[in-house]
DNA sequence: CGGTCGATTGAGGTAACTCAAGTGCGGTGG
DNA sequence: CCACCGCACTTGAGTTACCTCAATCGACCG
C-alpha cells in the first residue's frame, strides 16, 4: 500500500468544472488537499507527519440543492465539509424526513454507512458546498501507518457520538424555547469558529428544517423567534438573525408568559434594578424546574435568586 | 508492542473476589476472553485471527446500581456487556438526568470518552453484571496489526452512532404511544437475540428510567402501558412486560381515542371482519398522517385501506 | 406580473404535562 | 409475625405548551 495519492471518482459526483478559483480557502484555487489541511479542518491536533505533503486528498464541489449521497447507497466514502452548508436527513416510511445535522465547514459525513456498508442517512447541499473525499477504506489502511491520523478518525466519530447525545438531552429534556435559544448559540459559536460573525449571520435552513431539526413545528419555531425578537434576544428579519444577548440564549430554559411580558408587572413583586427589556428576558432563566426528568439522587438546590425572577413556575 | 495479554486493573473497580463460577456464559468461571468471542459478543463477522488465543481481555463484575464511569472522569477503557443491565445518563447542570440508553448483552460503553479523553456521559449498572475491559489505547494498537480488530471498532462506533440517530428521529418525530410501542419492540428484539423470550420478559428499568429515555413523563409511560394492556397489544405486570401483537406494536402510530376503545363503534363504520381487541388495535397504525415533518419532495401517498381503520385524523 | 415558496400570525384543539391521591410490594424493626 | 415505612406504580383531574388549520404577506423568479 504505497498509493500516496487518492483519486477514485466517486460516479454520480456533480459535473463541476475542475477550473482554478474556486470558493472556500483553497490556496490558488487547489482541488487537493493534504493531510495537515484536513486536520487543521477538522480541529484535531497538530499532525506532523513525514512526508504528509504527498498525502493528498480530493475535493468535489456541490451546488445548492444537490444529494451528496442518499439512504440506502453503497457506502465508500467520508467526506469532510470545507465550505458550504448542508443538512442530513432521515427519511420515514411515509417520506417524512427528520433533520439529523446541518453539517458545515470542519464537519464530517458519512460515518453512519461504515456499520451496514450504506448510507443510512441522507445529505443535501443547503448552498453551494466544497467537500473533501475520504475513500474509507485507503483512509483506515493509512491510518494503520500514521497513528494521527487513526487518532483523528477515532477522535472524529466519537465526537459526533457525543454531539448526538447532546442532542438526545436536548430533545428529550428542554422546551421549544430553550431548544430554538440553544440552536441559536450553537450556530453563533460556530459561525465564530470559522471567522465569521458571531452576532449577525444568515440562517441557510428553513422554518421547516430548523423544526425539524429540534423537533417542533415551523409555526412554533417562527413564534419562538418572533418572541425573542420582541424581547429583544435577538433581532430577526426573514433568514438574517442578530444575536443581542447570547449568555441569555444559552442559559435560557423558558420565556415568561407572553402577557406578562409587554406590561411589566407579571407575576409577582420581583425584578427591583435592571430595567431593560433585554435584562428583564434575560432573567427569565435558570429555574430549578425539575423538568420531565429529575435525578433520584442529587436533589436539585435552589437557584440564586438574582437568576430566578420569573423562575418560579 | 508485544504484549499479547491486556491486563491493567481500574482503580476504583468494584471488589469482586475473582473466584470462579461467574455469572453470564463465560467457560469454566473465566475471567478472561479472547479476541473470537468478544467479535461474537459484538456480532461482528467472525475474526480468525492467527494466534488470537493468546489475546486476552479481562472481565469484570458490577453490583446493582454501583458506577461504571462518571461524566468527566478520565477516559481509558472502553466496556463490552457481557451479561446484565445498564443505563448510560447525561446530567445536566440541575442535576436532572437523560437516560441515552440501556445498554445490555453485546453492547460497548465509553466511546463518548474518546474524544476529550474523558467520559462525557456516566453509566450505571441496573443489575449485577459481567463487563468486559478494553483498554482503547492498546486495543487501538492491536488494531494496526489485527484488521478485522480494527473493522470491528469503526463498526461498532459507526453502529452506535446510526442507533443514535434513530433515537433522535424517534424523539423528533413520534408520539408518546409510538415511542413506547417502539421501545417495547425493540426490547423483545434484544431479548429473543439474547436467547430469551421476547414475548414476555422483566423491564429492568423503572418508568421514571423509561420516560426520560424517551422524553416523556413516568406518568405517561405509565398511562402508555395501561393503554396497550387495555386493548390487548400487551400484559403488563409491574415490571413483567408480555409482547401479544408484535406486528401492531411496531408499525403503531397512534392509538383511537379512549372514549372510542371501550365500546366498538369509534369513528365510522369500519372494521368488517377481524373482532379481536388486538386486531382492533393493531389497526391503529400507518396513517399518513403527514406529521410534524413532511418531505417536500415526495408526496404523502395514501395508506393501503385494509391498514387504515383508524387512520383518519 | 402572476406564481410559487417561505415566513408570520391568529384561533382553536389536544397530547402530554403537572399535581395529587391512592395502591401494592418489599424490606426492616418491634 | 405483623406494623410500619419507603418506593415504584397507577390513576384521576385540571392545565398548558405545542400542534393544526388557515389566512395573509413578502421575496424571489421565470
Amino acid at each position: 500500500m504505497q498509493s500516496t495519492q487518492i483519486t477514485e471518482f466517486r460516479p454520480g459526483a456533480p459535473a463541476v468544472p475542475p477550473s482554478g478559483l474556486e470558493a472556500g480557502r483553497q490556496r490558488q484555487g487547489r482541488l487537493w488537499s493534504n493531510l495537515k489541511e484536513v486536520c487543521e479542518l477538522l480541529h484535531i491536533p497538530p499532525v506532523n507527519l513525514a512526508h504528509s505533503e504527498e498525502l493528498l486528498f480530493q475535493h468535489v464541489q456541490f451546488k445548492t440543492g444537490q444529494r451528496i449521497h442518499t439512504i440506502g447507497q453503497p457506502f465508500d466514502m467520508l467526506y469532510i465539509v470545507n465550505s458550504g452548508f448542508l443538512k442530513t436527513v432521515l427519511i420515514d416510511e411515509f417520506g417524512n424526513e427528520q433533520v439529523l445535522s446541518f453539517p458545515m465547514k470542519g464537519d464530517m459525513m458519512g460515518v453512519d454507512g461504515i456499520h451496514t456498508r450504506h448510507y443510512s442517512s441522507e445529505a443535501v447541499a443547503l448552498s453551494d458546498c466544497d467537500l473533501i473525499l475520504l475513500p474509507f477504506r485507503k483512509l483506515a489502511a493509512l491510518g494503520r501507518v500514521h497513528i494521527e491520523l487513526e487518532n483523528m478518525m477515532y477522535g472524529v466519530m466519537s465526537r459526533e457520538l457525543v454531539r448526538e447525545q447532546a442532542m438526545i438531552g436536548m430533545l428529550g429534556a428542554l422546551s421549544a424555547e430553550a431548544r430554538v435559544a440553544r440552536f441559536l448559540v450553537a450556530l453563533s459559536d460556530r459561525f465564530a469558529q470559522m471567522g465569521y460573525s458571531s452576532k449577525l449571520f444568515n440562517l441557510r435552513m428553513t422554518r421547516h428544517e430548523i423544526g425539524s431539526y429540534l423537533g417542533l413545528t415551523l409555526e412554533t419555531v417562527s413564534r419562538t423567534l418572533s418572541a425573542f425578537n420582541e424581547v429583544g434576544l435577538i433581532s430577526v428579519d426573514q433568514r438574517t438573525i442578530g444575536i443581542k444577548d447570547p449568555d441569555a440564549l444559552k442559559n435560557l430554559r423558558r420565556l415568561p408568559p407572553s402577557r406578562a411580558r409587554g406590561r411589566q408587572p407579571g407575576a409577582g413583586r420581583a425584578k427591583p434594578a435592571a430595567a431593560t427589556a433585554a435584562a428583564g428576558a434575560a432573567a427569565a432563566l435558570v429555574a430549578p424546574i425539575a423538568g420531565p426528568v429529575t435525578a433520584p439522587a442529587a436533589p436539585v438546590q435552589a437557584a440564586p435568586a438574582s437568576q430566578a425572577l420569573y423562575a418560579a413556575v
